[in-house]
DNA sequence: AAGTGTTACGTTATAATATAACATAAATAT
DNA sequence: ATATTTATGTTATATTATAACGTAACACTT
């Protein structure tokens, strides 16, 4: 099972694996041919600055503050939408926000589970419940192409603390 | 394996589908000292009826016809939280969109098979993917409470026509 | 280096989805 | 009958996302 739930939930070097995420991006930006500008940068740093989803209000706030100019909604949904085709950001559906991918270019599930009550998110790439996806898709005669899977409830930090004040 | 994707797939005595769904739904008011409300009963018909998931604002549009009556978003938005409530339909948060649940009262999955091509939206509950997401969270150390699990390609009719078109 | 096509960004307006707040009416309980 | 709860009507507005069109930056060719 490929996650990253432990470095999500743990202390960790985290100004270090924001510069390996960019440094994954500048890579895949040159191997697709396609330009990493400022703006499309400051949007991944924030994303992986932050291990909750932020919504694009937020990063439109965010990224004004950080490039000290006014940014407009589709500034904004534009660099999403670059971030996105390239597989180094996810959209979660049930909270319309966004977040940075650990593992971009691997062929994964996009499986998230996510904290009721920190709102931090964790991408899990887990391939036997893909496999078992697949399975149910052709049993049903359904030609799978993408999937959408979130789950929800607590994290271990806040699991733990509220355990431990009942 | 639960499900509801030859039902959707296939010709069926629909009319007869949507009652035998209303009287599940008043059933289950009764239990819980509920009301089904005009309104709310208009509105399970309505995403019944379609077997594709519908926004909010195509449920105005149809219940402002089907009452002939205005009807405002909050009115929608009230009816839609009750049946929610009730299990008696599902939010696919991809889409934005609500479809009546085929099966209420059972503990289920809410794994979506929603078809690209024709928008239709079969519910599919899987005991084994259940378990196995269970597992997963328990791995991680993570409190699993609910769950968002869509898939998406083509539906049996759709990816048949594809492939007999080429 | 100048011209040309492409790609990204700025700007304004607006579409689509969802909720807050408060008033009224209908149902239920006492 | 009256009080209480529950549901609905109504107006306004918040939140998320995109359309449309103009300008600027880049990158390729000559």
């Amino acid at each position: 099972m490929l996650t990253n739930s432990r470095l999500v939930h743990q202390t960790h070097d985290h100004g270090r694996c924001i510069k390996a995420a960019l440094t994954r991006a500048l890579d895949l930006c040159v191997e697709r041919k396609a330009r990493m500008t400022p703006t499309r940068e400051a949007v991944l740093r924030l994303l992986w600055q932050s291990h909750q989803p932020l919504g694009a209000y937020q990063l439109q706030d965010q990224l004004a503050t950080l490039l000290d100019k006014k940014i407009a909604p589709p500034t904004v949904y534009r660099a999403i939408e670059f971030l996105l085709q390239l597989g180094l950001i996810h959209r979660i559906a049930s909270l319309n926000a966004y977040i940075g991918c650990p593992f971009p270019n691997s062929d994964h599930s996009n499986l998230f589970m996510i904290c009721n009550n920190c709102g931090s998110a964790a991408e899990v790439a887990h391939a036997s419940i893909n496999e078992l996806l697949q399975t149910a898709s052709d049993k049903a005669n359904f030609t799978l192409q993408s999937q959408t899977l979130e789950l929800f409830g607590l994290c271990p930090q806040c699991a733990y603390i509220e355990n431990k004040s009942k």
